[in-house]
DNA sequence: GTCTATAAACAGATAGAC
DNA sequence: GTCTATCTGTTTATAGAC
């Protein structure tokens, strides 16, 4: 892997584990096996190594999440397969995680792609939500762009739930709670 | 109010404003308008009055949600005044967003106030649900303890997303999807 | 209790040799 | 392209005067 490879994938992997203001340029040095000369003769700086490795991690968690909604079976199948894969839940997501960056938040080119992650996200499963209700697999009286964000934000806050318990449980709990809710457990009455 | 009130409301601020790390002790002194030796004649450091701030924090917020919880009408009601209350929603949750703070998670004194707030919010909304189910008011098949931990997820999601978009739209379309899965949207089939 | 002085280590670069 | 040197400011304190 060339030395740009390598500062930006160890900008990945510190992104997510101590967000923008935890991590110094000579963390990603080291990480990377680089030294300041190669870094700074690669990238401008600090916020143009992150917007690097924000885009590059914002992509593949986009082409990751189209896997599972594009998959055969009914809608609730492909949530459920998207909610209930395979996923580092203690690490938290290295998108969700750079809202809570001050710095990432107040620079617009840096928010760009996590805004964009999560409006792509929210549309493919009001899609796919919508594609249910339509075939009578969920309920008529769905409304699929709020349940979309509903879907989303139980993934997001289940990280934070797990994160505080140091435990995948209440992530677990979140998402069984949530695919209940809309399979209709809630019909009988 | 005192120099240590002050500091310990200053610390309270930049931790949600900007979590721990991004949180300097002359940053706190500044807002408080205190001076380094004040600072370190009231708190043994950043850790101790970091500490003093969450456990604070903590409490209000736990305080805040009781409000809700034992306020009469039915576990629909309270689960949607609760969701629905003011809420400075771009800030984000001022407890949450320390679970991204790899210090704060990192030292089990820190980290404890925010597990227990969670702990006892998923289980006074169980409490809720459990009470709802049994009056009638929710459906019989509902799953309390897993869907309290949706509904704090939904809460802890919103504010993700809401700060990712830096619009409070998609909190709002989280909370009103997840209100509508209880309310039995999907019972029309 | 509060203030100023001092300090070792780190943050985030820039400059120029190789 | 990579390396070392240098630099300004910040972080997180400690020491001691007032």
């Amino acid at each position: 892997m060339s030395t740009s490879e390598r500062l930006i994938e160890s900008t990945r992997e510190l992104l997510w584990e101590r967000g923008y203001v935890g991590t110094s340029p000579k963390a990603i040095q080291q990480r990377a096996g680089a030294g300041q000369g190669s870094m700074y003769h690669h990238f401008a700086g600090k916020p143009d190594l992150a917007l690097a490795a924000i885009r590059r991690t914002a992509e593949e968690m986009r082409a990751r999440a189209e896997e599972q909604f594009s998959a055969p079976g009914t809608a609730l199948e492909r949530i459920s397969a998207y909610l209930q894969r395979e996923r580092d839940v203690l690490k938290g997501c290295p998108v969700g995680r750079l809202t809570q960056d001050p710095e990432v938040m107040a620079d617009e080119a840096l928010r760009a792609p996590v805004d964009d992650t999560f409006i792509r996200l929210r549309g493919r499963i009001a899609e796919v939500l919508a594609e249910g209700r339509d075939r009578g697999e969920l309920a008529a009286g769905l409304d699929p762009v709020a349940t979309a964000s509903t879907v989303v934000a139980v993934l997001q806050g289940g990280y934070v739930l797990a994160r505080a318990a140091q435990s995948t449980e209440p992530f677990q709990q979140a998402v069984t709670g949530v695919l209940g809710l809309l399979a209709g457990h809630a019909t009988a009455r």
